[in-house]
DNA sequence: GAAGATTGAACGATCAATCTTG
DNA sequence: CAAGATTGATCGTTCAATCTTC
């Protein structure tokens, strides 16, 4: 969910003296700037025509190099397997992936990659890549060396 | 969206060079780092019968003290009104809020916590506030200050 | 007409149940 | 019976269109 971006407003049991350190909970800080970094990587991928979903799952593909079935598209985007379905139904509908029978095993099914998908994720890609850019240009090395630390603790 | 926590698993043009230094783009550890606390929320809330949009209406009807108006709500929550309609329909179902109506004027509708919706809210606060010591303590405040400069330059 | 709320459609996600194939 | 995929239900979210009331 998009948790909202204003932490509680006048927290409880608010311990007061740490006034000028503006006490919001480190929860609310973190997930401010994820919800940040998001909302634009979701408006850059909105000009060419793409969801971050969508996204994803054509950079599988595209750095597959080759069709995935649908139960791998699944596990490599870290969701369960009717998600993909849907969300490759909609690529489909659009014409940017294509499913493919598997003639040895008939339960299986891939997804390809059709030259629109081919040409729409490279766009999706440069995107994704120029708010990667301006991110990474507003951190130092050493803030991110933070980041990493706390991702690690908290993962 | 709930972003994929794996990055690209070969980037395109990855400059080699930073071998040791785990060179999976900002954008991935900010966004893993958040949906990493998001899930303990999740679970935490869920085990007193709430999520996080429904904890969020409870904590501002709570922390106001009076019953607030659907846009009221929606604005405090930045999210749009419709979406507050839906949330409110399901808490009420659930006996959590009240519909109340305003008598000057007939346009407005006001979610007033129950006494049901004051209780579960007490339990999500708890659970709420357990998970956000837990992630504080697993950050020294130096960090937090990083977090809070990278917060307010992304904003 | 503008404001407050609702409804309907769509997207993204989960879960449970089902269908088909192995 | 297992595995792969789909369907249907629910949640949270947005947007566009509508209804009622001001």
């Amino acid at each position: 969910m998009k948790y909202s971006t204003r932490g509680p407003r006048a927290p409880a049991g608010e311990p007061l003296g740490e006034a000028g350190s503006a006490a919001k909970p480190l929860v609310f800080s973190l997930m401010h700037a994820a919800h940040t970094v998001e909302a634009r990587l979701e408006a850059a991928l909105e000009a060419v025509g793409l969801s971050i979903a969508k996204h994803g799952v054509l950079q599988l593909l595209a750095d597959a190099g080759e069709p995935l079935t649908l139960s791998e598209l699944a596990e490599q985007s870290s969701c369960v397997r009717s998600n993909i379905t849907q969300l490759v139904d909609r690529l489909e509908a659009e014409g940017l992936v294509q499913r493919v029978d598997d003639h040895d095993d008939r339960r299986i099914i891939r997804a390809r990659l059709t030259r629109a998908g081919v040409d729409r994720h490279a766009a999706g890609a440069k995107a994704f890549a120029a708010v990667q850019a301006e991110v990474a240009s507003a951190i130092s090395s050493s803030d991110r060396a933070v980041l990493d630390r706390l991702v690690s603790r908290l993962g």
